[in-house]
DNA sequence: TAGATTGTTAATCGATTAACAATC
DNA sequence: TAGATTGTTAATCGATTAACAATC
């Protein structure tokens, strides 16, 4: 990293995947290298945009020709800390939860997700992406016994914080939180938020206006 | 709305649905004034964004006392456009789509999910949230002949351009976009990704910087 | 009335865009 | 070399915060 002192915007953060996707499209094309012309086209920001994010991290480009496809990727891949073997477990077996158990992506991004726990008895036992579901009464000794970098909440918001709180306890640094509803944590831990609800009403919103 | 020419950023409709959140919560814990200085401690805005915010819109609040929790639930629900009764259909009925056909949320924001399509035989005439999966290969014939407001995409990526299309040329006006790719749209049509992939790996990033 | 808190204008801050020298 | 495009500084723009008069 180029500059560790200098605080990096969670605006360039978000941007970071957003390259990302484009530079992959990119890569199966056959496509060697890229412009940030060319990519500000692709992605809707602007050259001067892309040039500054990427210089947080580090002069991926050479003058005259642009950056490189690969190791662009590569690059941003590696900033955002892909190939890391987190270790996340699923709390939460209903619908959402399921979907997101054979979701093929995590493992690309770093994330491993070795257990789900949920406490409806029709769900415990029944196995989803390779994994069998377990009762969330267990959770806490569990966790206690294993090594747990994230939890992903997929649980109404009632119970959030509780097993939030659970978990931070014994170690989870980063909370992925699709409870709609704002869990505490103490300084150190990550919560990133999924707010459907919240998407679905700006949605809403830009429909008529 | 107090000001209908003036444009209000995309940052301030987003913070809506969380002032929204707590108002709710508010409202069941039986409060009913708050000023900004506590919805700020409650949200983390500050007192000064959230009075600019809710002003975009109209003084909904009184000198001295602060904003009624119930009307200022109900002028932004009515910003956002509650209960408006728009009609949307699901593309995808994998498990995502599952979760979400049975997601009890919609018709609070005003939406009406009415179809789901899907072309895995295996999902085809099965019935999810009191809704029977439809074989895709009907979807045209079906948004001729019924008014689709809005188009869900719980589908692969390499689909989602084609779904998109004739959604949108047959009168639909938003998309709720889920596949990892992006939807390209005329003028006039919404679109709201929610990007699993990006939130996953802005989480990952933090857990380490 | 006095105290509290809004609505709104002005000041600040941070993020985006423009410009251009460096250089491949 | 000449042309292209980066890396980076400076200028601009927009969003957030501060301040305070209005007023309940």
């Amino acid at each position: 990293m180029a500059n560790s002192e200098k605080k990096i915007s969670k605006a360039v953060i978000r941007r970071l995947p957003i390259y990302l996707m484009y530079l992959e499209e990119l890569e199966n094309k056959n496509v060697k290298g890229i412009s940030s012309k060319k990519l500000g086209e692709m992605t809707g920001f602007t050259p001067s945009q892309i040039r500054q994010d990427l210089n947080n991290f580090g002069g991926f480009g050479q003058q005259g020709y642009g950056y490189s496809v690969n190791s662009l990727k590569n690059e941003i891949g590696s900033i955002l800390g892909y190939g890391k073997n987190k270790k996340g477990i699923i709390i939460g077996g209903g619908k959402l939860g399921k979907a997101l158990a054979s979701y093929e992506r995590f493992k690309y991004v770093g994330l491993e997700v070795v257990d789900i726990f949920d406490r409806n008895p029709d769900n415990i036992g029944t196995e989803i992406g390779g994994i069998t579901i377990r009762d969330v009464s267990e959770l806490e000794q569990y966790v206690k016994n294993n090594k747990v970098d994230v939890g992903i909440l997929t649980i109404p918001k009632e119970s959030a914080q509780e097993y939030t709180d659970l978990l931070v306890e014994n170690g989870a640094r980063g909370i992925w939180n699709f409870a709609s509803t704002e869990v505490k944590v103490p300084e150190g831990v990550v919560v990133e938020n999924v707010r459907l609800n919240d998407s679905l009403s700006v949605l809403m919103y830009y429909l008529d206006n």
